[in-house]
DNA sequence: CCCTCCTGATCGAACGATCAGCCGGACAAG
DNA sequence: CTTGTCCGGCTGATCGTTCGATCAGGAGGG
């Protein structure tokens, strides 16, 4: 709140259920909150241990060094993605849309449930060195998969016939990731809502016979559009 | 091309022509280029001046402070944003689905022509003081206005149908900004095709007339799908 | 002669990391 | 139950480095 540019306003930092030891999980929760609002090199290992109520040597009994701190908190992250992607993958095999439909959904509902944490993975993953963001880019770059194969199935199958598929797949993938910039506890948008519509539109991108129906039926409401003055 | 999380691999740090005195804008290029691959605090002022040939002291001449470096980029990459998708919107007045393929196109457009200052604009305005920022925040939720404004009138005219209307312009405005984590100019991908395929899947998501026919067209394709195994 | 742009030296503060040492619960031996 | 030992988790002090910023002064074109 009391950043102008309202990184993630009032949202809690949180991070799923059980992904470490208790005394490294207040490290991590704390670090959480801190990179998201003034970034990892905005925040040193002593604004950390005051966030967590510990001395800034302590740190050093959990994790290695401040790198690794924001390497667990990526790994979390983009684990907990990949495997909520994977999931709505396998439990809606078979009809291109409907797998669409339901892995959008978990791609948007991931970002609306950890807003935090999907921002320190989206916007710091930079300040890793190489070796310790490799794991995240090879989930990523599954994940980026997982979505390129569901809408070539389709197209396949005549359902989809998306403009450049590998830019709406793009495309796709980046609308979901700003719902963290925007979404937090308190809107009155639930995240249910979210998942749904974030699918609807991706189905809205990708489903075949869009173009060609701008010639046949949308004509009817436009009559009144040329040239309007202003 | 050193960063192992791709920060805008081969793309050269480029800013919009005439847009400050050649002294400073030395200055900003070598600012804008490190703000993008290190992020705003893992920049020393130490690093922008030994980017720009100059002595660490020699920056105070054309900046009050770094901040003000940083102030005057986002200003330049707002203001030059918010022109491009004003100047769409007013070419294309009258007919929402041209006006939302072309302000999309714009949108898309700055980002694929300038993809470091976006980064930079996106990614680093939560450093800025509030003062600072200030500017930028009111250019951005003008932009936010005009698209949502346009997608209105498009609903009032029924061209236009889109699920949850404001999430629909945020999901738009959302796959735009992403476009500047992956152009570069060496791709095989040209900034008019990004323009178009980017309106064109702005268009497909708010259309009227898409949710409904999917009970009454997309069947004929889709007759194989139920249930099929792995 | 002044004004703009610049340099090298330097300020105090904050940085990531390391150190010796303290504390308290776990645990085996008596 | 008591005793002795250990070890993970912690503290306060401190290391050398780098940070943003300031200073007096030099260079040089108008």
């Amino acid at each position: 709140m009391a950043d102008a540019a309202s990184r993630l306003q009032a949202t809690e930092p949180d991070l799923p259920a059980g992904s470490a030891r208790p005394g490294a999980r207040r490290v991590l929760e704390a670090a959480l909150g801190l990179f998201a609002r003034h970034g990892f090199s905005g925040t040193s290992i002593r604004d950390i241990a005051a966030e967590a109520g510990l001395a800034s040597a302590a740190l050093y009994a959990h994790f290695e060094s401040k790198d690794h701190v924001l390497a667990e908190l990526v790994r979390i992250g983009h684990e907990e993605h990949h495997g909520r992607l994977r999931r709505a993958a396998l439990g809606t095999a078979g009809d291109p849309e409907q797998q669409l439909r339901g892995v959008v959904g978990a791609h948007a509902r991931f970002h609306a449930e950890y807003p935090v944490l999907a921002t320190v993975c989206n916007n710091e993953l930079h300040a890793l060195p190489p070796a310790l963001a490799a794991p995240a880019l090879a989930l990523r770059a599954q994940s980026e998969q997982l979505l390129q194969e569901i809408v070539e199935l389709g197209i396949e199958r005549g359902v989809f016939d998306p403009p450049h598929t590998w830019m709406t797949v793009a495309a796709i993938g980046g609308m979901g990731i700003r719902v963290a910039a925007w979404f937090a506890a308190d809107l009155e948008i639930g995240i249910d809502e979210v998942a749904d519509t974030y699918g609807e539109l991706a189905v809205r991108m990708a489903r075949a016979d869009n173009t060609a129906r701008a010639d046949s039926t949308a004509r009817a409401a436009t009559g009144a559009s040329e040239g309007a003055p202003t």
